[in-house]
DNA sequence: CGGATCGTTGATCAACTTCAACGGTCGTGG
DNA sequence: CCACGACCGTTGAAGTTGATCAACGATCCG
């Protein structure tokens, strides 16, 4: 369980081993098993989760009904909504099972513990959280400015894998496109590529 | 100068008077008046900016030739092309002066050293870029689900300072929408409201 | 076998963009 | 000081992209 974590964590930051026998004291770990519930929309997020194995989705349903994913979040990733988490108000935010799927749980008070206790960690989630900045800025230029077709290939040309482990359906919803524009998109490229 | 800096950083953590006289001397000031670069997209990105007074914006230039803001940067707020700084590849960014600027200029290997020597900054830009990530999250759900006209209104309140200092072909241009549409949601709203 | 889930295809529709023209305002140089 | 250009917002008409609606086929699995 935790060697995922700590190898994770140990790409950006070292840690002692004292630190990581006092940081497996903060962690719960837990499975999920498909299309279990991690958090529901409306609930109050009370954890950051590691994915150790599996795959989660966060996503958001809006007033019609539309689902929109949010994250993916495979081996090696966080999720959460952080905003509920922070703030104690209602999360805007479900997440969920694509696969079983083991996490660690790491309530609000134990991430703070954690950041002032072990400097390091204040110093990993610093970086985590810098790295996320650079590809939300870089999705968010991409909603904006490709088009259907582009952001498509962008995505599959980044995150290969998660082609495979996700069924299409989800795909469209992060890429804010309908299943059938997936679908004619990839008509498109296969024609164009045929010849 | 240094005091807008100071104020800023110590709503997130404290610094004593020492950090303060160590830190000045990581940051170079520069004033630049309207229109004036600070980045040019295709440069190498050199310093994160702090910007004292004014207001900047971040934008790329697609293909088409079309401008696409990411990011405006009032008194109080950092710009940079992080991706550029971190990686050394070329800006995908230019920034520029809306407004008579002053900014603070932080090299690379300042932040670097900064970070290092001042564990209180350390947890400044954890929770900076903690901040970021929920706001970017919410513009990142917003672009995809909300209509024109919601995507208006919501920048409206939720920044109704920009909307006055601000021409609207650029708050267009932020929020990935044609100039034309703005013009016509904000018919459309006076016409509602009006009766 | 039978239902659930997923992808495909066609037809229609809505939202927003693009293109073009015009009017107002501001600031600067002659 | 005023005239001109730059910049900005507005409006209309036409065009495009992708969403929606509906139906169907395939696969998987209990």
């Amino acid at each position: 369980m935790f060697e995922t974590l700590f190898d994770h964590i140990e790409r950006k930051v070292l840690l002692t081993q004292q630190e990581k026998v006092i940081m497996e004291s903060f962690f719960l770990p837990k499975e999920l098993h498909r299309k279990e519930f991690l958090l529901v929309q409306g609930e109050h997020c009370k954890n950051l989760a590691f994915v150790v194995k599996g795959l989660l989705k966060t996503y958001n349903i809006d007033d019609k009904g539309n689902e929109h994913i949010n994250l993916f979040a495979m081996e090696g990733w966080w999720a959460s909504d952080m905003l509920s988490l922070f703030t104690g108000k209602p999360s805007n935010f479900s997440i969920d099972a694509i696969e079983d799927t083991d996490v660690l749980l790491l309530s609000l008070a134990n991430y703070n513990s954690l950041l002032e206790k072990i400097p390091a960690m204040e110093r990993y989630f610093r970086i985590l959280y810098q790295n996320s900045l650079l590809t939300k800025d870089i999705r968010l230029m991409s909603a904006s400015t490709h088009t259907a077709e582009e952001k498509y290939l962008s995505l599959a040309l980044s995150h290969p894998d998660l082609m495979h482990r996700v069924p299409q359906n989800l795909i469209a919803s992060y890429l804010g496109l309908a299943p059938e524009t997936i679908s004619r998109v990839k008509r498109k490229i296969k024609r164009n590529t045929a010849q």
